[in-house]
RNA sequence: GGUCCGGUAGUUCAGCUGGUUAGAAUGCCGCCCUGUCACGGCGGAGGUCGCGGGUUCGAGUCCCGUCCGGACCGCCA
């Protein structure tokens, strides 16, 4: 063995001990006639001691050591003469009787400390080096440590791990597939999952009644700091189940996972309607760690001669607590932020009830004294509050002012990483408008696409809506959110064929279509197909929620940049003519 | 498809309304130092200012294009 003990583990009762030690050099530290080493692994550092008057030759191959050289020393463990409280090995050092040199290293291109020197670009491009760092190992612990628990909570409940395939067919329906070319059948495609979801509704027709699987998903579109292109699922599936029953089983998980892995007890979940949420939070996300909900003000501020409000669909506010003494300078570049074409917003009109208990408002010329104190009334302010106002478009208006609250919430320090307000938002609406216009004849097949995806039951309550009214058709669909981010969501199923086949149609599919598509789906629930539902959870996205990161790229070993490149080993790229024309996508090898 | 920010020493950054020798910190190298733990002291090396073009007497700085990275909008059932 290289090693008795690891580099985290040797305290004073281990003191006179005879050990050997393996690691990365982190420090030298050269005094003259006394050097410190800091020896590295995964466990931890202990401090390497050498004496001038050591063995010469142990001191010449000091001389030789850089950083990241690995090394192998024997020694005694001694206790310190001045000791470090901030390292668990802090009060013991190795004196070194023996060292040797394992392997060398070149001088590494940034830091391997917890706050490294390293941008982002660098990290990535040397992403081995990177995962040295104790911090970012320390994320990939933590993913290890939810997937451990999600197993051991889903275990117990009987939930099975299957595994299912990763070569499947291409669907019109959802997000850009991925494909994968067929040697063997020309000129024809796999494409990868974007989720296993139809594969466990047939393990549900097969009555494995209960599935789960810690899976990898493949999405073709646009990145984002909580966006990758593989990205993995806590997918699960039950039987015989109604919506509530789904939703305890994983609110139960989601508590066993911040019980078990962060010791945190959070509380019931609350359920809050999508309708609500849109109408309190303007989003169907919401972040619940503050309230600051929309007030509705068109009753209030129209008909006094104002012609922004008077003209608007809906004008809307929220009221951020003690903010009142924001400078005329700092509501000024709040209404610039707010007009940036990433939110669109045409202005910002605000009122500060000062602390003296009058108001003074942005629209003075239109509102007097006792017209603003019935904004007070409307929004419940108190005394050194900010109104913060927008009109406009009913929808534009709502996500403006929820980019404001989330922004405002923020600049009050009221998203602290270390509070988890979790809820679960439900009664989605079962279809969109695909163009924007739900004005338009509902008949009109196909101008419709799934909110959730095309699997998802309606209410019972809501199926006569189907034919009238789509638009107000509400899913047994729900999310999970926590803080503002949507860590996972699903449904209850169709498992009739009937109900299945009318849903195909209202999206817009031919009847051949939806059989050659979805053929295989529909047939399996001619044969005793059991009432299901299911969701699975983002996994990258609790995690990174779990360790206080907004970016899901260091809870993940080896993720892809912005452009979906892998900059450390270069991919995608190109491949060779050859593979090609043995891939029948090029017919004749290029001379 | 679009918007915004960035690219200067190995690294992280500064570099003003354009001005002649492009700086700091850290890392690296050398010498000194027996209790450091962000060790300290002295000295040194290190740059095609992403790339291409333009404006100008003169461009790291201004303009156009392009590449790369990041954040976001669209997109992500």
């Amino acid at each position: 063995m290289l090693r008795s003990h690891t580099c985290g583990e040797l305290r004073l009762a281990d003191i006179n001990k005879e050990v050997t030690l393996s690691g990365w050099v982190q420090k030298i530290k050269d005094l003259g006639g006394l050097t410190f080493i800091d020896l590295r692994d995964r466990y931890g550092i202990t401090q390497l001691k050498l004496n001038v008057d050591s063995d010469a030759a142990i001191n010449q191959k000091v001389k030789t050591l850089g950083r990241e050289f690995v090394i192998t020393v024997k020694g005694t463990v001694i206790e310190r003469e001045s000791k470090n409280k901030n390292n668990p090995t802090g009060e013991i050092e190795i004196k070194v009787s023996d060292l040797s040199v394992l392997n060398e290293s070149k001088t590494p291109p940034f830091t391997i400390e917890e706050e490294t020197d390293g941008g982002d670009e660098l990290r990535m491009k040397y992403r081995y080096l990177d995962l040295r760092r104790m911090t970012v190992r320390k994320n990939l612990e933590l993913r290890h440590r939810m997937a451990i628990e999600t197993r051991n909570y889903l275990d117990k409940l009987n939930f099975l791990e299957v595994e299912t395939p990763v070569l499947i067919k291409s669907t019109p329906e959802g997000a850009r597939d991925f494909v994968v070319p067929s040697r063997m059948n020309e000129g024809q495609f796999y494409a990868l999952p974007q989720s296993p979801q139809t594969f466990k509704q047939l393990l549900m027709v097969s009555g494995f009644d209960r599935y789960y699987q810690i899976v990898k998903c493949f999405r073709d579109e646009d990145l984002r700091a909580d966006r990758q292109p593989e990205f993995t699922q806590i997918d699960c599936e039950m039987s015989f189940v109604e919506q509530q029953d789904i939703l305890d089983t994983f609110e139960g998980l989601v508590k066993h996972l911040f019980k078990n892995v962060k010791g945190i007890d959070i509380p019931a979940l609350p359920h809050m309607t999508y309708a609500d949420a849109m109408k309190y939070y303007g989003n169907d996300k919401p972040d619940t760690r503050f309230e600051m909900k929309f007030v509705e003000l068109n009753n209030v501020v129209k008909g006094k001669g104002f012609p922004v409000f008077d003209t608007a669909q809906s004008v809307i506010g929220i009221c951020a607590k003690g903010a009142a003494t924001y400078t005329r300078k700092q509501l000024d570049e709040l209404t610039e932020w707010l007009k940036r074409p990433q939110i669109g917003a045409t202005g910002l009109v605000y009122a500060r009830y000062n602390a003296d208990g009058t108001v003074k408002s942005s629209v003075d010329k239109f509102y007097n004294e006792d017209e603003l104190k019935n904004w007070v009334t409307a929004f419940g302010a108190e005394q050194g509050d900010l109104m913060l106002v927008l009109a406009g478009d009913e929808e534009k208006t709502q996500k403006a002012l929820s980019e404001l609250r989330l922004e405002m919430g923020t600049r009050l320090g009221l998203r602290d990483k270390n509070t988890f307000s979790a809820l679960w938002v439900v009664d989605f609406p079962l279809l969109e408008w695909n163009d924007g216009d739900p004005n338009l004849l509902a008949s009109l097949a196909g101008r419709w696409h799934a909110k959730h995806h095309p699997f998802t039951s309606p209410k019972p309550e809501d199926f006569e809506l189907l034919k009238t009214d789509p638009g107000k058709v509400r899913a047994n669909a729900y999310d999970m959110v926590i803080n503002g981010v949507e860590v996972g969501g699903g449904s209850i199923r169709i498992h009739n064929r009937d109900l299945q086949a009318d849903m195909f149609n209202l999206l817009g599919f031919t009847k051949e279509e939806a059989q050659k598509q979805f053929g295989f789906l529909m047939n399996a629930f001619e044969f005793g197909a059991p009432p299901h539902g299911g969701l699975a959870f983002g996994f990258d996205r609790l995690c990174s929620l779990f360790g206080g990161s907004d970016s899901i790229r260091d809870f993940i070993a080896f993720p892809k940049n912005n452009s979906g490149r892998d900059i450390m080993i270069d991919s995608p790229s190109e491949i060779s003519d050859e593979q090609l024309k043995e891939l029948n996508i090029l017919t004749t090898v290029k001379k």
